[in-house]
DNA sequence: GCCAACGTTGGC
DNA sequence: GCCAACGTTGGC
């Protein structure tokens, strides 16, 4: 199982309303990164993923979600009318993917940026990173059971 | 709103 | 294939 960390501007689709969606699951569309493209393909059922909110007051890991299946068509990039719409994507070379993924925990607090920053066992993550800006980015094992840990204390 | 960092595009 | 211009991301 790998695990990963996926970020949504709050403003746009936050935790809550992943937590108010049916079945607490939504399809994770519109990535128009390759980069990040390439990690929802390597995305394998039972997969977990971080929640990040960025462009937050704080920006923050609020929470876990589960990866349900695997990686298909992005078919928003086919819509004219979509805001991701790609004039390049066609119904036999889509271009761009898309994975289902289910609400699993909203922290009972959210983990803000500076807060991660000052954990050692954090070192090195690919979201610290300065100018990282993958909106899809893997997280070491490790790395995800910090975080994990780090939202059962109190601040 | 500012701006640094990054990815993409397109002229050559 | 280089690289300048441009658009986007995202912290602050």
């Amino acid at each position: 199982m790998n695990h990963w960390l996926v970020k949504s501007e709050p403003e746009t689709f936050s935790i809550d309303d992943l937590a108010r969606a049916p079945r607490r699951t939504t399809s994770w569309d519109g990535v128009r990164n390759y980069q990040a493209r390439n990690y929802l393909r390597a995305m394998a059922a039972g997969d977990r993923c971080l929640f990040y909110h960025s462009n937050a007051a704080p920006s923050a890991v609020v929470g876990i979600v589960e990866v349900v299946g695997t990686a298909r068509p992005d078919t928003t990039a086919l819509d004219p009318r979509s805001p991701g719409h790609d004039p390049r994507a066609t119904a036999a070379e889509p271009v761009w993917s898309t994975v289902d993924v289910r609400l699993v925990e909203i922290f009972p607090r959210g983990l803000p940026l500076d807060e991660l920053r000052g954990v050692a066992a954090l070192a090195g993550m690919e979201l610290l990173r300065k100018g990282s800006r993958l909106s899809v980015m893997p997280v070491s094992a490790a790395q995800f059971r910090a975080v994990v840990a780090l939202s059962r204390r109190k601040a």
